[in-house]
RNA sequence: GCUCCCUUCGUCUAGUGGCCUAGGACACCGCCCUCUCAAGGCGGGAACACGAGUUCGAACCUCGUAGGGAGCGCCA
């Protein structure tokens, strides 16, 4: 789609909508480059771009910048597809990628040129580097000195050859961020940035531009370490006569004792937590909360966030990415969910687990049995593995203290008796341990927990009437002849 | 160094001059419930970075200070 001649057209259209007064659509776009996973601050951003444009009606799209040949890879490009699906934030039209729109990119900058915008230089990157520490020696923000802004050289082939944007000197740029309010530049800040560079690519602040005006972009969300690129930016759409969006600059998302989230000691990557057994909608939740909020509501579904979530209501500060919240969410999810439309996010848990699950209880039944007690998918399936498989290991102490009590004996035979044919469901099962209880006048604790060791080695498993339950009568009754076998060994 | 940005309980936040002896949620602690572990119910401790000013009145407005962050690339 890259190069189709409706890509400049759509500058055209938005130029003459905004003068026009026509309402445009709202389009907002995430822009990732793809020299890595998509990780939990990038996630954060796309739902923002994606929520935002739901709620006024507008298109959510994707492009990959990937202008840097040396760090960009097709892998990352594809973990970043896969997270966003797994996520379910789709675009209205598939990835625009930089490296296809070259030729726009030239057209573009030559028209920059012909027009005195814009204007080669040759300086050698040495020389560059020289300038700016000496301008650092003097106390100054390095800059390029503009040997060349007003020398009109003649174009020459030179290796060093890049375009540079003839940036205004005079006044100041200022602009209403939705996020962070009315943030003013002056130009004397800034200097005339390199919009070419000698290998032939453009560099980032200006594909950016062409790319936005191109696709109609009227928002642009994104991180705040962009904040500085921005006043630059708006000085080339003004240079090309092109309206010039709104901005929403997000801030940035801290580990928990509020340091840059590094790949070293957190999970950044969204896939990651999809492994540890997350599920897509409580990582949404949690991260629209991160920074937002509308009054005391925590659990928002995603009609209500899209209903909801204002761009213009996000936080200024940065945010800590807090774990046991995000736990908390999961669990809730866990919950309240049903439980069949968990079961296949679980299924690919119990396979990753080395569970075979067709060996054993429905995966729904044992989300009920399991999601009080557990906070993760990937916990759940490990839970779940004495219902799959023989019981790996015994609990010695639970063995001494529950199998080898004076009532043990019998209650198991007990048991034995009555699971024989009682219909197999929680409910009767449950009834024909109470019925025990009170033929043998114990507690449902003497009850209980012989049965719980006999049925998964441990005193801890889920309600003892869920637990007999899930084993299924056959393997119930073996494991009860196995414990008696214990009891009595 | 220069420019820009940020600052309410441990954490995420509510709060836009009087409704605030600052509310909710996670986490933590206690009690209740209970067949274990949980879940659940009830309760508790816990914050306006600091200092001036404006005002009858300031978490909210202004100015300073301190602390934190981002950017200053032919990276994005």
């Amino acid at each position: 789609m890259a190069n189709r001649p409706e890509a400049g057209g759509s500058a055209k259209i938005s130029r003459l909508a905004s003068h026009l007064q026509i309402p445009m659509t709202v389009r907002t776009r995430f822009a990732p480059s793809p020299t890595g996973f998509l990780h939990i601050g990038g996630a954060r951003t796309a739902l923002y771009c994606w929520l935002e444009a739901r709620r006024r009606g507008g298109q959510f799209l994707l492009r990959i910048e990937d202008t840097d040949r040396e760090r960009s890879t097709d892998a990352a490009v594809q973990a970043i597809l896969d997270a966003m699906q797994w996520l379910d934030l789709s675009a209205v039209q598939a990835p625009i990628y930089q490296t296809h729109r070259l030729a726009r990119y030239k057209e573009v900058a030559d028209r920059l040129l012909a027009e005195g915008k814009a204007y080669y230089a040759y300086e050698s990157k040495e020389e560059i580097e020289a300038m700016r520490e000496a301008a650092m020696a003097k106390g100054e923000k390095p800059r390029y000195n503009g040997y060349y802004r007003d020398r009109n050289e003649p174009l020459r082939e030179d290796p060093n050859r890049v375009i540079r944007f003839r940036n205004p000197t005079g006044g100041s740029v200022v602009f209403e961020d939705k996020v962070k309010g009315r943030v003013e530049w002056s130009n004397a800040e800034l200097d005339d940035l390199v919009i070419f560079r000698s290998d032939g690519w453009p560099t980032y602040n200006f594909a950016v531009v062409v790319d936005d005006i191109d696709m109609g972009i009227t928002e642009v969300i994104r991180g705040d370490d962009h904040v500085n690129n921005t006043p630059r930016q708006i000085n080339i759409y003004q240079a090309l006569g092109a309206p010039v969006p709104e901005f929403a600059h997000l801030p940035m998302i801290l580990d928990k004792e509020g340091k840059k989230l590094s790949k070293r000691t957190n999970s950044v990557s969204v896939m990651e937590y999809r492994d540890a057994g997350y599920l897509p909608h409580a990582i949404l939740n949690y991260l629209v909360r991160l920074g937002w909020s509308h009054g005391d509501q925590e659990i928002f579904s995603r009609e209500e966030m899209i209903a909801l979530f204002d761009i213009g209501d996000v936080n200024k500060a940065a945010s800590r990415f807090d774990t046991e919240k995000l736990a908390w969410l999961n669990q809730h999810y866990l919950k309240s969910d049903d439980p069949q439309t968990l079961a296949p996010e679980f299924e690919w848990h119990l396979a990753r687990a080395g569970i075979d699950a067709s060996k054993g209880p429905a995966p729904a039944d044992v989300i009920v049995a399991l999601r009080d007690r557990v906070h993760t998918l990937k916990e759940m399936a490990e839970r779940a593995k004495v219902w799959y498989a023989p019981i790996a290991e015994w609990d010695e102490k639970a063995v001494a203290k529950h199998l080898k009590s004076d009532s043990a004996m019998a209650v198991l035979n007990e048991a034995k008796a009555l699971l024989a044919d009682v219909p197999w469901k929680p409910e009767p099962i449950h009834q024909a341990i109470e019925q025990i209880a009170a033929r043998l006048e114990l507690g449902m604790g003497k009850i209980a927990q012989p049965l719980r060791v006999a049925m998964t080695g441990t005193q801890v498993s889920p309600s003892i009437d869920h637990t007999i339950y899930l084993a299924g009568r056959a393997e119930a009754l073996e494991r009860i002849d196995a414990a008696i076998a214990r009891a009595q060994g």
